[in-house]
DNA sequence: TCGCTAACTGAAACTCTTTTTCGTTTATGA
DNA sequence: TCATAAACGAAAAAGAGTTTCAGTTAGCGA
């Protein structure tokens, strides 16, 4: 999803295409998995209660997810489903698309239960850390 | 795992089984998941600090899991490896022991990455909020 | 059983993150 | 260009968790 047709799916529901949210979404787009921390620095002319906001605004649009992963939020684009690899060694994380899930095995038959989304994540050592 | 037992090993390992850890060991024995406030609500007589020093203790001996669903920290008993599913309606949790993860479709073999440990979350509704 | 002491507790102070408030500024449609 | 609802950001507040430190105690050894 490039960056014109966010601001056009925006501005179509009454919000403005403001040059801080535009700046949060290139920060976005330069890496996955951000920490607040690493946002900031990314755009730092933006204020920090708007760096919030604008998160708080993409979420609710569908277009960025917050992880918690274990050490503080992170936040990343909503692009397509997958999942992570951690590595609880140098704290890397990458992404497979592949769905490992059998949904045969799900116990949703007799428990009422209707699933919608899932996440999962496997942590272990990455190959650099071996 | 018995009370008996864990005061056992924590009196192996050097540490005392004092009554505010009883305390908290047996409100994390009344219901899995529990936030802060609900452990605070089952052992009121234990001051903050030594519940969350209490659990960090339970962390490191691997009898304690805190888990992040989404809003805020929760905490239950490390039994046996689980999974969830979380109602997105009324929050409800529970549990299911049967892994539905295939191993063979874990994109592994060529990263070099060894995987020790999965987490694996089911959202949806549950019977009562159809 | 008693006394010693390292381990522990908890009130208060502190740190860090996130949210709220509110006066000023601005994107956008008319 | 103008009006105005939407948005911004500095400051203050709120919230969650951690650190400090003086006093207490579990548990071991005599
Ligand atoms: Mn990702
Ligand atoms: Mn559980
Ligand atoms: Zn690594
Ligand atoms: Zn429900």
């Amino acid at each position: 999803m490039d960056l014109g047709s966010v601001v056009g799916r925006m501005r179509g529901r009454g919000y403005k295409a403001t040059p801080q949210r535009v700046a949060v979404l290139e920060a976005l787009g330069a890496d996955q998995h951000q920490s607040m921390e690493e946002l900031r620095g990314r755009c730092p002319e933006v204020g920090l209660v708007t760096i919030y906001r604008t998160l708080d605004l993409l979420g609710r649009l569908g277009l960025v997810r917050r992880l918690d992963l274990g050490d503080g939020p992170r936040y990343e684009l909503a692009e397509s489903h997958h999942h992570h690899l951690i590595c609880e060694s140098c704290g890397d994380i990458s992404e497979f698309e592949e769905c490992p899930l059998d949904v045969e095995r799900l116990p949703l038959q007799n428990s009422g239960f209707e699933a919608s989304s899932h996440s999962l994540e496997v942590y272990g050592r990455c190959a650099v850390c071996q």
